[in-house]
DNA sequence: CGACCGATCGTCT
DNA sequence: GACGATCGGTCGA
């Protein structure tokens, strides 16, 4: 049920409701072309961060600061930050320029290019954890802080359409990881996967 | 399995 | 000076 590779256009992301964008993702393939290779992945897991309303978003309240920037950028834009010190976070952002909505993608499942992802990652054939969560999936791109601020619609990094969709009971809906302190937006249903896929990050539904 | 914890450092206060 | 939009290893049941 694919038919040939359609680069998604800027009326894609331009949009309102970045829960839609978000659940729109899965399915979709994200394409690296980096140091003169291809690596590419369907996306199968994602994250609405929506704005200044929202306690999980680096924009909460408003903010905007040197890192969150790209945040705030027109949609298509690539904001990269890192985590913890060591991971990058990949997300893609929505709707019009200076409203700081974005889609966090959390896991993909491996297309082309695989063994310079096992390359990148030092990992073995079969390791399913080479593009699972999104510190994993950013090393296995060969995705980087230097990308943030660059947009999908380039030649080193975009995402297209294959034609394939994925049915309303293949989707599963969840609250988002790893945002405990974001008190009552911590449970908020923001959290795409597609059901059974095996290079979904977390366990539980 | 699930729960816990250390690594590691850029960013914000 | 404290704290993560994480990961992977370990420990205990």
């Amino acid at each position: 049920m694919t038919g040939k590779l359609k680069l998604l256009d800027k009326s894609f992301y331009d949009r309102k409701n970045v829960l839609q964008v978000a659940r729109d993702l899965l399915g979709k393939i994200l394409i690296a072309q980096l140091d003169g290779v291809r690596s590419s992945g369907r996306i199968v897991e994602t994250e609405a961060y929506a704005g200044v309303g929202d306690r999980a978003s680096h924009a909460f309240g408003g903010r905007r600061t040197a890192r969150s920037e790209h945040l705030y950028g027109e949609p298509g834009t690539i904001y990269i930050y890192i985590s913890y010190g060591l991971h990058h976070l990949f997300n893609v952002i929505t709707n019009k320029k200076g409203i700081p909505h974005g889609v966090l993608i959390r896991a993909l499942e491996p297309m082309e290019g695989v063994e310079h992802m096992l390359e990148r990652t030092s990992k073995l054939p079969g390791d399913i954890s080479i593009t699972k969560g999104p510190g994993n999936l950013s090393v296995a791109m060969g995705m980087n802080k230097i990308h943030s601020g660059g947009n999908v619609f380039s030649k080193e990094i975009f995402i297209a359409d294959d034609g394939l969709r994925y049915k309303k009971n293949e989707i599963i809906v969840t609250k988002r990881i790893g945002v405990d302190g974001a008190r009552e937006d911590a449970d908020l249903p923001y959290r795409f996967i597609v059901k059974g896929n095996p290079y979904v990050s977390a366990k539980k539904s």
